[in-house]
DNA sequence: ACTCGCGGGACATCCCGTTTAT
DNA sequence: ATAAACGGGATGTCCCGCGAGT
């Protein structure tokens, strides 16, 4: 009985993975149970927020995955251009390789929550504000001033999101890749003026 | 009574406006006829394909409206630099003055339905391509060539729809206007590279 | 105007063939009126009396045609037994005819209103009993007596509903064809006893 | 309080009672609930399938209780002509007892949904024939052949099925009563022949 | 640490009947 | 006679949250 079972993290899973398919009002609690395999019963014990809870935990283990995610890709890219086309490219792919099913797993439940729920609309933001900042740190790494690399960070995560609402709604991941192209020249031209 | 009345437009008016705060699943049908003042009787048999049917035509007729906005603003512009930015504006003006629950009266529900109804996304989609044409024509107008003005006004509307997004969550209009500040230097930019 | 339109006849067949095979509260009026062809808007001018006046209506009509049926049916039989036979198997090819759908055209009905619509009751109990006088007139005439022939022919309309509902039920003609063998053997036993 | 409740089995018998006296799908859920006390939320958990399932159910249900009733009454019947007689007997002190609102608590069902729900018909057809097997196993008890016991019982109940609709229909118990005569008359017969 | 069952409310659907006007 | 629209109630489904018990 003292036993840590895994059920509350297979929930958390279970829940992130179909809010990203799906948003939140879509996702029942039960789908989430029998998704996970976990029993119902323990739902209000792993939980006692209820739904609310569950959706603001998994989005916060989603976001966590997701940085990491972001970090690694930047850090491989030698240029601040380089990283928001790898960015763009790896979203296109996550979004090919699921039918158009997944897209960003935060900004769906985001919107929806936004006026309703202020425990989840707060976790969203720090999640958005965490890959910003992950971005951000590569830039100032790559030598842009920290105010430089901020303020692109917001837009880059502004246009990537907009860009995966377009190609999921689309089912066309054109405006994905225009953004990534444009994105990058905005990069070019940034670094140039501040240089 | 009965003959030509308007209680169909008004459904579709509430439907709008509820969709907009809430999306989809959390604006119930009981809701839109209450706020609307129409029977509940008549739902039916003016939208036989029920729910979607009205979500459908609600999102075609926000989606008009939007756009007769968009046209409005950008002709004022002089520059494309100056369309950008007004569009931000305008976007960040309607945010606050809704105390942040009025976005994009369509991204939510798009995101929300994307994999489920077909008939949402699709209209979810030509509306998002007639703000983008909207755009597009403008800059044409104002001497860019068809292929530039299609590929930046659909990064343009991206990165509106993210600030947007990121704006609403962080309760905060400034990723809104970096936006658009950082768009109109692009603008700026590839106007000059395409002379 | 004043031209007799048959958009009420039309009614009273949809109505009567959808009864049959669906019994009275799966029919909705919406089914009748788009099975029929007719206008909804005659409905309630031509039944005032509503849904329940178009299914008495309906009764009364298929238990006359199925009146004139067994009238024919029997008519042609040169003895009693062969004129149970005769039915048995005219209803059980009825019935795999439309795939075990459709049974008597009254019995469902009659079952599921019975303390509910009086109208209707006493509608399928003459309809019942004009089914009786038709077997009971034809014994008369092949030189029954007539108070053997009407008590025959009440037991022969019993069997031969209940076999309906047997073979209806188990998708297998077998216990209607079963009733008509015995019923047969009954008459001849009935015709020797009377003589 | 939860943990094992009887509420379960309170609902089975509720819809029971109430499909007996209208069928199907003039029995509401709402009415079976309060019918039965039970709570409404448990409706869903114990009858995951719905109202087709808890239709189901309450026909097995109400089908093995009547196949006691039917073993007891013939097995008190010292030949197959008493037995028979004993059957009408008693569906006809039914009948008027209930004043003619309670038939049999499985045809009307049967005829509403048999080409509807599978399950129910199944439900129903097994019930028929535990029902014909009951009288059959008396009949061999009796000495008759396996075969003239089988089917004679299919012709028995058919008759005292088709009776019953008709005396519940013309609010006469004079049809049933008949049939019971007729047929404790063909059980004789039967019985010689084999003899 | 986990489970069964309670509890009642809300959802979208769709029904039947009526009204007003052509 | 037909049509468009009203009117609101009832249906079955299913949801989320919480007890009492193991």
């Amino acid at each position: 009985m003292p036993r840590e079972s895994d059920s509350k993290q297979r929930m958390i899973k279970a829940m992130g993975r179909l809010m990203q398919r799906q948003g939140y009002y879509a996702t029942g609690l039960n789908e989430v149970v029998s998704a996970s395999g976990s029993p119902k019963g323990s739902m209000y014990f792993h939980f006692p927020g209820g739904k609310e809870q569950l959706a603001a935990e998994s989005i916060a283990v989603s976001g966590a995955r997701l940085r990491g995610m972001i970090e690694s890709i930047v850090a491989n890219a030698p240029t601040a251009a380089d990283a928001i086309l790898a960015l763009a490219r790896g979203m296109a792919a996550g979004l090919v390789g699921s039918n158009y099913t997944e897209g960003c797993p935060i900004a769906t439940v985001a919107l929806e929550v936004s006026s309703t729920s202020e425990a989840i609309r707060t976790t969203s933001d720090e999640v958005f504000r965490s890959w910003e900042a992950a971005i951000a740190k590569r830039l100032v790494d790559l030598g842009w001033p920290a105010e430089d690399a901020r303020s692109f960070s917001v837009v880059a995560l502004a246009a990537l999101e907009g860009g995966l609402l377009l190609s999921r709604t689309s089912q066309d991941v054109t405006p994905l890749l225009e953004v990534g192209k444009h994105l990058a020249r905005l990069a070019d031209a940034t670094r140039r003026s501040s240089d």
